[in-house]
DNA sequence: GTTATTTGGTTGAATAACCAATCAATTTGG
DNA sequence: CCAAATTGATTGGTTATTCAACCAAATAAC
């Protein structure tokens, strides 16, 4: 029975940080939930800083990228954020933290800078492409991938605050507010 | 020389929080920060978990709600707010940083969640009025004013982590696609 | 007018709990 | 038999909170 005991206890820190926050996390409450000694967290990952490394790269790959490409594949992934918010709950909710944590932890905060970095260019290409298909300038691209991206956050926050967020049209009019036929008519000057 | 003392205390916890974060914050530095002694801060606030409200209240008041209407109103809102971004960057950084802590401190999070209900409503008025201004039915305010207060909470975010993210221009962007002539069209059905 | 007395503000040391990290000892598996 | 994995007690430090003592100024008593 070679279930990686690394695993175990990084599941066990994600689990214990979604449900508690970052500053009511210990290390030994990590270990108890992994069902192990304390100090096998210690042989396992040098520090408490290193460990959220680590957990924040797996919210990053569980937060992973699919592809989608072209009109039809924004409107695919504006349907498959509608997923997300509901299927994901814990894993936004630690991605949150993870943002606020790392505004102060330079190491975390370069993490996430990538992780936002990365997911902003994806959202850029989708944009360029649905520019593309309507022979519009590109140059609106980067822009409006601010706004899309920044909207997506700031919905899924919205879904984590507050219950009575109807987080479904919003993402249904971000969707039809970027795909709009004549929007860019006035943008990218 | 009558300078309130729990006004001193509590713009020391808004510096040292804005500074170190939250879970580096402690009791004793801001106690020194305020150059006071330690148990007065105990004195005013009976536990730190009220000193956080207190802040919270602080910063709400900070970020608060000048009055906008109309359409003239909206765009004077998007310059308020990129003026904003660049003058209030550690008030910014604390209302994340309370947002995070709110998901799992149920009075953090009653006062968050009071404050983003108020200011989102704020942004469906005026989203309402837009909409009256051009004879559109109003039904589409709710979920638009969702979209636009959530990007403005994006791009606030990416501001705060990103050094090279534009945010003047995503602003611009967010002002052209909610205020472009026919977006709403295929909205509020 | 000059002592007491009370009051609210302030201090800093003490308490008790908790934390991350270390490490020597023990177990396990190849 | 050895090396890797695992244990749990220990260490050194930090934390929020409590508390008895102290101070200054205002009020009251004489």
């Amino acid at each position: 029975m070679t279930i990686d005991t690394r695993e175990k206890i990084l599941h066990a820190a994600f689990t214990v940080l979604s449900r508690q926050g970052y500053e009511n996390a210990s290390i030994k409450e990590i270990a108890e939930e992994a069902g192990v000694a304390q100090g096998l967290v210690h042989y396992y990952f040098k520090s408490k800083q290193q460990l959220m490394l680590a957990v924040l790269a797996e919210v990053c790959r569980e937060m992973g990228l699919k592809e989608f490409a072209g009109e039809a594949g924004a409107r695919a992934a504006f349907d498959n954020f509608k997923v997300m918010l509901h299927e994901s709950r814990d894993t936004h909710a630690l991605y949150v933290q993870l943002i606020a944590v790392g505004l102060h932890d330079k190491e975390v905060g370069a993490g996430v800078l990538e992780f936002v970095r990365t997911d902003r260019a994806h959202t850029e290409d989708i944009a360029r492409q649905v520019l593309a298909e309507r022979e519009i300038s590109p140059a609106a691209a980067r822009p409006i991938a601010g706004v899309v991206w920044g909207a997506i956050l700031g919905i899924m926050i919205q879904h984590l605050i507050d219950p009575e967020f109807n987080a479904d049209e919003a993402v249904d009019a971000l969707a039809a507010m970027s795909l709009a036929a004549d929007y860019p008519s006035n943008l990218g000057a």
